[in-house]
DNA sequence: GCCTATAAATGGAACGTTCCAATAAATCAA
DNA sequence: TTGATTTATTGGAACGTTCCATTTATAGGC
């Protein structure tokens, strides 16, 4: 219906009968102009079905006003809830953030971040992919965008991260199985390209030493963070000659694939085997059993990242404070005591 | 390190001793241009820490690359597998899509969409928020950009439409449930101001109908698509003076919900009531008890409507043929035989 | 060697905004 | 009135690209 090539401020301006200068003034919501003529402008703006043109502005203007959000894994619903956070405080300041997914493939990040940059973006929060490579972030600090690191970072890097307390939300897992008497424990699932990874196994490590467990009767098994991950975990630990009797799983995902291969081996969760997750995301509650998990406070870590990022593209800045976020652990079904402690002495029985 | 001020291409020509145009046509991969000038040219790329600004290059070219993504519930996992599907051909495209989430809010929807086409989207696919008005997509129109529904649909509209064959899986899945003996059936969730719901509600009653069910023997409970709106049909359901004793959910979100209530009210899922979903996304599997669900092959429909869109962008066309995808039910064991049409005459019993 | 054809590189004019400096109109102090 | 001040409006020059029409260099045909 409307005119064949799109409407530009000129056209409006005509149309108004003032000039494209007034159009742009009325579309910055100037107070420089008469309020009438605010009126009569914003009226040609409806009928010429004027849509603006946010890259034509750049152009001019120091920063556009998209902010970018990259994931490393949308099918986790762990990033849901995070995105959702974020949304919340973007939308109160009226910007839409856009999400990008890498797949936790680094090529792709790389990819992803490139086009996010050339599209001008004025910041952006990011979980990088496992394995992403040091340098992976260096065009985005020479183009002096800001970013922050939410729930993963790198190695060695000055980008400010907002992060759960891992090392504690690890070590208050690991403590209350050793609470309930387990003596052979196992951390499933991650890997050590991950610097989260590191500070979960610490918290995790800590636990195990201070609480008498001796290092030959801790098992780690690294594999993908995923229920398919899990599975695989569950799996090589049950193949060991003194296989574990509990597991700190690296993210409720694992914990998920976990249990569902404990049933596949006839093993029921809570009650031959202890399982613990980390997150807490929505669907740990409703499982069967429930799953005791790390509260992260998801969409809180969310909130806040996405402030960080607000101040610091207001300031102009590169740099923030990293922000750790409280956890705590929410006890529910799936790690009951150990059996074979209540039965015989520890150290002896098998799992299968 | 770098250069305070971002490069441009003038920078790069200086510093590679040719002229603007020349770099512009190396950065375009133009075969015009001498390959030992090409090397040069791209050299000079890298060292100047050059980052393409695609806002000014969309002020001449026609189109841009940008394919966004509007999505009504980042939090339910079936978008993000159609989220999946659609980047794996994108990605082969060498397009990065942007998802942006409306939360099922019409206003946020609008915000999105606009923000979306001001920064000159090549096209979107959307999923339209619940109580979407007829004219949100007017603007997308007037300006020609290609947009394809996926999963849902407005009522009157020219937009070309993705989607499964809800009323052929509805249709299996209520006479599935009337095969194993029920005779008071229940439709879970949705709303009438989504079109799906009638799709999938009229396959629902067409089964009931050529199967023999009484109309007053069917009740329809809407609510939220999600997990919590299905523990509130539940409820509902269970304070009627005949309760159903079996109902085709209309997502898994709510058919999960329903289970969650079921338990609650020391009733086992499958046995004591019989739920089927809609949409099969992954949990449907591993949910205990696993449940039985109309799988609508959810990221091969991602990947369909991403072809459809670069074909309407190649074509520069708005118009596109629907496409409606093959379902089929899968049973598993949240949907036993009705226990009361065992034990005593149908009609009768009382469900809690 | 000269003219023509081809290849490679270039300057200039857009594209749709913003912003600054400048103008025009209205108000006020004297 | 007149000059100074304030209030509204405006033209022009950017911003970083692409694309077209030229120019310049290279090669080919005779």
């Amino acid at each position: 219906m409307a005119s064949r090539a799109k409407a530009t401020i000129f056209d409006i301006a005509r149309e108004a009968g003032v000039s494209k200068s007034t159009v742009s003034l009325v579309l910055q919501g100037s107070g420089l102009i008469r309020p009438e003529t605010a009126v009569k402008v914003r009226k040609a703006i409806e009928d010429v079905g004027y849509v603006y043109n946010r890259g034509a502005a750049n152009l001019r203007k120091a920063h556009s006003n998209v902010i970018g959000m990259v994931i490393n894994d949308l099918t986790n619903p762990f990033f849901a809830e995070l995105a959702v956070g974020m949304e919340r405080v973007f939308q109160s300041a009226g910007i839409v953030p856009f999400i990008a997914n890498t797949a936790e493939n680094p090529v792709r990040q790389e990819e992803v971040l490139k086009s996010l940059m050339e599209q001008g973006v004025a910041g952006l929060i990011v979980s990088p992919a496992r394995g992403t490579t040091p340098g992976a972030f260096r065009r985005l600090e020479m183009a002096g965008v800001p970013v922050v690191f939410a729930m993963r970072r790198l190695p060695e890097s000055r980008i400010p991260v907002i992060t759960p307390d891992n090392h504690r939300g690890a070590y208050l897992a690991a403590a209350h199985l050793i609470g309930k008497g387990h003596r052979r424990l196992a951390f499933f699932g991650g890997s050590s390209d991950l610097v989260v990874y590191h500070e979960r196994l610490g918290g995790f490590r800590e636990a195990c030493e201070t609480l008498g467990i001796a290092a030959r009767d801790v098992l780690l098994v690294e594999g993908e963070t995923s229920r398919r991950g899990g599975m695989a975990c569950l799996e090589t630990a049950l193949s060991m000659p003194e296989p574990p009797t509990a597991a700190l799983c690296f993210n409720d995902a694992v914990a998920f694939g976990v249990m569902l291969a404990l049933r596949k081996h006839g093993l029921e969760p809570g009650a031959d085997f202890a399982v613990v997750g980390f997150d807490d995301v929505v669907e740990a509650e409703h499982y069967i059993p429930a799953l005791t998990s790390v509260s992260v406070d998801t969409a809180g870590l969310g909130e806040r990242a996405a402030h960080v990022m607000l101040k610091m593209i207001q300031s102009r800045t590169t740099r923030a404070e990293d922000h750790i976020g409280a956890v705590n652990l929410v006890v529910r079904e799936s790690c009951g005591p150990d059996r074979r402690a209540r039965n015989r002495p520890a150290g002896m029985g098998d799992a299968a």
